[in-house]
DNA sequence: TTATTATTAGAGTGATTACTCTAAAGGTCA
DNA sequence: TGACCTTTAGAGTAATCACTCTAATAATAA
């Protein structure tokens, strides 16, 4: 692999692990057993790692997020989307955990995120609209228009709200149960707006892909 | 006012304007007009002057989220509670801007604050669990338990979604709009569980109170 | 081979920052 | 007044970190 490539696997793996503000690109360079002049031969600075790790994460999110055009939507679709985005979310979590100080940072990443955040809001409710036109659900508009953004908070806040409340107990390491917990409260989002004949299959169907946190005995009952 | 006093008022003041991480112990001396020795002669070090400021806010939401024993609740004591609990976000926002970090460098504040969460979402359960007694809500446990969880998250991220979100468009300020825009959001949390005689008066109730981001004209229709 | 370019090493630096240390000043009370 | 405690000043420091600079080495082309 490319020594550009390495250094963002590398860099986003740090980042992950520790967050973005213990990670010092020294910390980078000595972990890939190369020299702190040779980063910055391939990366301008700190802020262009984080840029370029962006870029993908924005690329993958967008391809995630497509509403097919030549169908109508149904329930499959919609966990398919959760899964990804979610799967998304954990691959990347450095970047929603310091959201705030990477677009301080950094002016031309928060224009760029300004711009993606409405476009996946829009997105977003295009799905909840395509399911409405499927005759899933039954809401107004805005309802939905609500709803939508109350799934792109939950969903953006997810892992942060794990790590501070629910990692530090026993040592708990984030897992795939805690995100599928993730995907479990979203549904609960939606569910009050699912109509009749879809409640039990839907039902199930979160049955299957897991637990929620109140199984995982995480929350006070 | 006391040297110890004005240390915690002006910190939380920078903290909230600039971030915890951008603002140094000389800044908080410097801008008192007090020498660093001074500072550290009432403060161990910063992240004491974070803690204590932190159960100042702790103290605040315990004495908010109070479930009255005597009486069922109403429409009003909800209201009650989302503007209280918004304006202590808002009062002391830079502390869930950057909460993962202050808890990963402090386990004491860490403790803390898993008891103060797990509490909190005990009192929010509790709260809709009156609502429902009081025969405003028709939903089951398991329903509500989401709920509270949903709105826990949906809270406690509000000032950081308006921040990386909204904010950088046109240097738009954080105002009690947009903090008016979070109650709303919740409302509409809630709204498909309401029983069809509250719907209405809790509309208007909503309306009165202020905008939805809609409105605001800040998202995609 | 030689010339040229791309990649790498690694020592070093200037800026920042949380925090320390010593001594002085102010307050209180006998 | 003088003894004693509290509060303050402010210079200083050790550590950290993003980034630079120079020179060497590897790769490639002529």
């Amino acid at each position: 692999m490319k020594t550009r490539d390495r250094i963002i696997q590398a860099s986003l793996e740090m980042f992950n692990d520790q967050g973005e503000r213990n990670v010092t690109t020294n910390h980078i360079a000595s972990k890939l057993g190369i020299s702190p002049g040779n980063l910055y031969y391939h990366f301008k600075n700190k802020q262009q790692i984080i840029y370029d790790i962006y870029l993908i994460y924005e690329k993958q999110v967008d391809a995630n997020l497509q509403v097919p055009t030549d169908r109508p939507l149904n329930i499959n679709d919609k966990v398919i989307y959760l899964e990804t985005i979610f799967q998304g979310l954990w691959d990347y979590r450095f970047l929603h955990r310091d959201l705030q100080h990477l677009l301080q940072n950094d002016e031309e990443l928060q224009k760029r995120y300004n711009v993606f955040f409405k476009r996946c809001l829009k997105a977003t409710q295009d799905i909840y609209f395509g399911l409405r036109d499927a005759g899933m659900l039954n809401a107004c508009d805005e309802d939905l228009r609500a709803l939508a953004l109350n799934t792109w908070i939950l969903v953006t806040s997810w892992f942060g709200f794990i790590h501070s409340n629910l990692l530090s107990d026993n040592e708990r390491e984030e897992s795939r149960e805690l995100l599928n917990a993730g995907i479990y409260q979203i549904f609960a989002l939606e569910r009050p707006f699912l109509k009749e004949e879809f409640r039990e299959p839907v039902a199930m169907l979160v049955e299957q892909l897991g637990l929620s946190l109140d199984q995982l005995s995480v929350l006070p009952s």
